[in-house]
DNA sequence: CTTAGGG
DNA sequence: CCCTAAG
C-alpha cells in the first residue's frame, strides 16, 4: 500500500472490489458468490473485530484480511500477516482475481479450505474474469477462468497445495491490487494464453503442474511455487520497483516462460524469499509427490478439514487476550520449564524468531540432503537462521525438534505416496534421528505408511493439533510462531500442518501455572475437568497432555527436590529452569492430594512417590 | 470419553 | 507428545 496504486483505488477497499466485480457484467459471473463473499467478510471481518491479531479460523481470517484490504493496509502489513498463516490465503483470495495465475494458483489453493474459501475462489474467479473483461481481453481470458474454476472443482481439496499457497496468494493479491492497471491485465492474459497454450497438450496448467510426468515442466513449476513461495521478497520488490513489473515477470517466468534466462532472473529476485516449508517439500519432490500429495490430501482432507475447522473455531475464541504474562520475576527468569533450546524469554522476546529459525534449519536441513539443487533457497534461508545456530541447537538438545519436524514431514509424505515418503522419511530419519522416538518414528512410519489408515487418523490427529491455534496470551507466541511457520514454511496450514505439527508446543509458565492452580482445586487426575476450566482457552493441551505434564512436573519437581536435599542427580539441568515456586507447588499439591484425593496418598501417593515424588514427598507422607 | 501409564 | 489399555 506504500506505494498506493491510485489506478485501483485501494483506499476504496471494498467498495472497489466490489466495483470492479460490477463492472464486468458478465452474466456468467458468479455475482451472488461474490457478494456471498463480501458479506461473508464483513461479518467475519464485524466478529472479528479489532482482535484480528492471533489465530483465528480460516473465516476470521478472511475477516480479518477483508478488513486489511478495506483499510488499505495490507501491503504494509504483508510481514505481520505471513504469520497469519492461512488466513491470508483468504485475504489474497479475496483480493486476487487481478492475475491469472494468481486466481487459478489461489483457486486450488483455497479450494481446500473451507467453505468460506471455496466461495472466496469463487468470487476470485469472477473478479478475475471481470477485470480481465474490463482490460479487454475477454475471450481468452474469460476462457482460462472458466477453465481455472473447471480444475478447481476437479482438483478440489488439494490441501497441501492450499497450504503452500496460502500464504503467497494473499500477497500476490495485494500486488496485483496495487499494481493492477489496465496494462497488466493484458500481460496477465497472455501470460495465461500462453501457458494455456504450452499446455494445450496437457487440458490445463494446473494439470500440467500436476503432472507429474512433465520433466520440462518441473523447472517452471519450481519457479512458479518460489515464486508464490516467496511473497515476502515479491513484496518488498514490489514495494522497490515497479510492482507489476516485478510481478509480472515473476509470473511471466513461473508461467509461461520456461527459459532459463528468464528463470534466472526469476530466482534471483525470488531468492530473496523464504521458501515456504511446504515449498521446501515440493522442490525436495518437485511435481511428483506434490502432486501424489494433492490427490491423497484429497481423499484425507475432508477429515482434515472437518477437524481442522472445528479446531479454528475454538482457535478464535483464544486471541481474545494479548496480555503479555507478567510472570513473577523468578519464574520469569527462569521462564522454560522444559525448554531444552532456547529459553523462554528469549522466545517471549523475540516469538517466532527462534522458531522460524528452527523451523528454516529443519527446512534447510532436509532440503539439503534431500537434493543439493535447493542448495541456492537454503542459502536464502540462512540469513535469517544462521547454520551456527541451527548447529547449536541441534547440540543442545534442538534435536528433538528437529527430529519432530522431519518426523512430521514425514508422515505427509507417506500420506501422499507410500514410496515416495519412505523415501523422503528415510532422509528425515537419516537426518535427525537424535531421539529415540525418532528411531522409532522412523519405524513405526515405516510400518505404518504402508498402511494408509493409520497414516489418516494420524493425519487427523496432527491437524487438530496443528490447526488449533492458541488463544492464550502465553500460547499466543506460541500460536505466532505457528502461524509463522506455517506462513514462512508452507502454510501448510492445514495439510502439512496436520503432518507434522503436533509435536510439542511449548509449556509456558503461565500454563504450568494454570495447571498447578486447576490441580490445587480439582486434585490430581481431574484433568478433563481441569483442562475445561483452565485450558478452554488453549485448544490443544488436551486432559491427557496436562496429565502428561503434571507427570513432568512431578517428575521435575521430585528432582529438584532430590536435588536440592540430596543434592543428587542435578544433571536435569534442561527443565532446571522451573520457577522454585511452581515446583515447591507442585511438590505439595503432589504430596497433598495425590490420585485418592484425600491425602491418605499412602496407597497411591506411594506408588508415586516411589517413581516420581521423591524421597523428600515419602518423608512428608511419613511424618 | 476419560485416565493411567509406557514409550 | 503419542499410543494403548482399562474403567
Amino acid at each position: 500500500m506504500e506505494n498506493g496504486d491510485p489506478s485501483l483505488g485501494l483506499e476504496d477497499g471494498t467498495i472497489d472490489v466490489e466495483d470492479l466485480l460490477v463492472e464486468p457484467q458478465d452474466g456468467h459471473l458468479s455475482m451472488d458468490n461474490v457478494i456471498c463473499f463480501d458479506e461473508k467478510i464483513a461479518k467475519n471481518a464485524m466478529d472479528v473485530g479489532p482482535v484480528s491479531c492471533s489465530s483465528g479460523g480460516s473465516d476470521t481470517g478472511i475477516a480479518r484480511k477483508g478488513k486489511d484490504i478495506l483499510n488499505g493496509e495490507v501491503l504494509n502489513a504483508m510481514p505481520i500477516e505471513a504469520e497469519d498463516g492461512y488466513f491470508r490465503l483468504d485475504n489474497g483470495f479475496c483480493n486476487m482475481g487481478d492475475e491469472y495465475l494468481l486466481g487459478v494458483e489461489f483457486a486450488e489453493s483455497i479450494t481446500n479450505l473451507d467453505y468460506g474459501s471455496s466461495e472466496g475462489l469463487q468470487a476470485s474467479a469472477s473478479d478475475c474474469q471481470i477485470q480481465v473483461s474490463t482490460d479487454g481481453s475477454d475471450t481468452g481470458c474469460r476462457s482460462d477462468l472458466y477453465r481455472t474454476g473447471d480444475l478447481r472443482k476437479c482438483q478440489t481439496n488439494h490441501k497441501a497445495e492450499s497450504s503452500k499457497f496460502s500464504g503467497t496468494p494473499i500477497c500476490r493479491g495485494r500486488e496485483t491490487l496495487d499494481g493492477y492497471n489496465p496494462t497488466i491485465s493484458p500481460r496477465s492474459c497472455s501470460l495465461q494464453n500462453s501457458v494455456k497454450s504450452r499446455n494445450s497438450s496437457s487440458s490445463s496448467f494446473l494439470e500440467v503442474l500436476s503432472d507429474e510426468n512433465d520433466g520440462t515442466f518441473s523447472l517452471a513449476d519450481k519457479m512458479f511455487y518460489s515464486s508464490m513461495t516467496k511473497r515476502n521478497d515479491e513484496i518488498e520488490l514490489t514495494g522497490q520497483n515497479d510492482s507489476t513489473n516485478a510481478i509480472e515477470g515473476q509470473l511471466t517466468l513461473a508461467t509461461s516462460s520456461v527459459q532459463e534466462s528468464s528463470s534466472n532472473v526469476l530466482l534471483t529476485q525470488k531468492r530473496s524469499r523464504k521458501p515456504t516449508q511446504r515449498y521446501i517439500d515440493g522442490l525436495a519432490d518437485p511435481i511428483p509427490t506434490y502432486s501424489k500429495r494433492k490427490r491423497e490430501a484429497s481423499s484425507s482432507t475432508i477429515k482434515d478439514k472437518s477437524l481442522g475447522g472445528k479446531e479454528r473455531r475454538k482457535c478464535h475464541v483464544g486471541p481474545k487476550a494479548i496480555k503479555v504474562p507478567p510472570e513473577d520475576p523468578e519464574e520469569f527468569s527462569v521462564i522454560a520449564i522444559q525448554v531444552p533450546f532456547g529459553s523462554l524469554a528469549n522466545q517471549e522476546r523475540s516469538e517466532s524468531q527462534s522458531f522460524d529459525t528452527v523451523q528454516h534449519v529443519d527446512c534447510r536441513n532436509s532440503m539439503t540432503k534431500s537434493k543439493g539443487k535447493y542448495a541456492t533457497i537454503n542459502n536464502r534461508f540462512d540469513k535469517h537462521s544462521p547454520t551456527v545456530e541451527f548447529k547449536k541447537r541441534g547440540d543442545c538438545g534442538m534435536g528433538q525438534k528437529r527430529t519432530d519436524i522431519c518426523v512430521t514431514e514425514a508422515p505427509s509424505r507417506k500420506r501422499g505416496d507410500c514410496g515416495t515418503g519412505q523415501k523422503k522419511t528415510d532422509v528425515c530419519v537419516t537426518e535427525a534421528p537424535s531421539k529415540k522416538k525418532d528411531s522409532h518414528a522412523a519405524a513405526t512410519n515405516q510400518k505404518k505408511r504402508n498402511d494408509l489408515a493409520v497414516a489418516v487418523i494420524r493425519k487427523k490427529k496432527d491437524v487438530s493439533f496443528t490447526t488449533e491455534s492458541p488463544k492464550k496470551s502465553d500460547d499466543r507466541r506460541l500460536a505466532v510462531h505457528q502461524k509463522k511457520r506455517d506462513d514462512t514454511l508452507t502454510d501448510e496450514s492445514s495439510e502439512e500442518a496436520s503432518g507434522r505439527r503436533k509435536h510439542h508446543r511449548l509449556w509456558t509458565i503461565s500454563e504450568v501455572r494454570k495447571l498447578i492452580d486447576g490441580v490445587s482445586q480439582y486434585g490430581v487426575g481431574r484433568w478433563s475437568r481441569i483442562k475445561k476450566l483452565f485450558f478452554a482457552a488453549s485448544a490443544h493441551r488436551t486432559s491427557v497432555d496436562l496429565k502428561d505434564k503434571w507427570r513432568n512436573l512431578l517428575k521435575a519437581s521430585g528432582m529438584q527436590e532430590q536435588g536440592s536435599q540430596q543434592g543428587e542427580k542435578k544433571r536435569n539441568v534442561a527443565w532446571r529452569p522451573l520457577p522454585k515456586p511452581i515446583l515447591r507447588r507442585v511438590c505439595e499439591l503432589a504430596t497433598m492430594h495425590p490420585y485418592p484425593k484425600g491425602e491418605r496418598g499412602a496407597t497411591k501417593a506411594a506408588a508415586r512417590d516411589s517413581t516420581d515424588i521423591t524421597l523428600s514427598d515419602y518423608r512428608r507422607i511419613l511424618k
